[in-house]
DNA sequence: TCGATATTTCTAGTTTTATGGGAGGACAGT
DNA sequence: ACTGTCCTCCCATAAAACTAGAAATATCGA
């Protein structure tokens, strides 16, 4: 995962809101949360969600499946693994020389 | 860590120049960096850079200790561990029941 | 004290984000 | 087709973030 890419996901996960979001979609399982069971755990207007789940949407860390007429949210758990793979690799440890920073000095 | 503060962490992660700021000092170890040259580095303005490392302060991801002239900053892997292991205990397990469900410890 | 270097603070302009009201689209049941 | 429900999109507004120039502050050495 580039330094970019990280950025933009934890940017996506960086508003309270959205981070109630995801959790709060973890916490579903599998079976995923409809945007309407979200809007009660959340209590905010529809449009404002709606706004925050397509943030989310947009860097992949969920999806959405429609399934008649509610749409449900699923985590993408492959995503957030990544993203905390890049934290531990990149920003953890205190050895982490990835490739560049050798020749300095 | 609470939701509120795992998300400010994240938001102050959630900026490239601030991510690369981040990794600049963990690359550095120890010792640490100073502002300089994190600035010979990133080549953005003083004030610019001054004010992405004070972002990271107030959260606590990084501190600073003066030596002579010059402002030395240091990464703290205490608060990064702490953030790491919200993400993989509230946001990465599928049974992340946490906190409010189990509570067995 | 004076000057040089290092960094922050002040200030301001531009851009981006957060929020939500209301209109509109998708779907199921009748 | 009509209606109700669910959700998104468009719009506007207010708040916050990003950027950086200029001035101020801190420290050291002469």
């Amino acid at each position: 995962m580039k330094l970019d890419d990280a950025a933009a996901h934890l940017e996506a996960l960086g508003n309270p809101t959205r981070l109630k979001i995801y959790r709060a979609l973890i916490r579903a399982g599998r079976a995923g949360l409809p945007v309407g069971r979200l809007q009660d755990k959340l209590k905010i207007a529809p449009s404002t969600l709606s706004h925050h789940i397509k943030a989310l949407l947009v860097v992949g860390l969920i999806t959405q499946v429609r399934e008649g007429t509610t749409l449900v949210c699923h985590a993408n758990y492959g995503v957030m693994r990544e993203l905390v793979g890049f934290l531990v690799a990149e920003c953890c440890t205190e050895s982490a020389e990835t490739a560049d920073a050798k020749t300095a000095a």
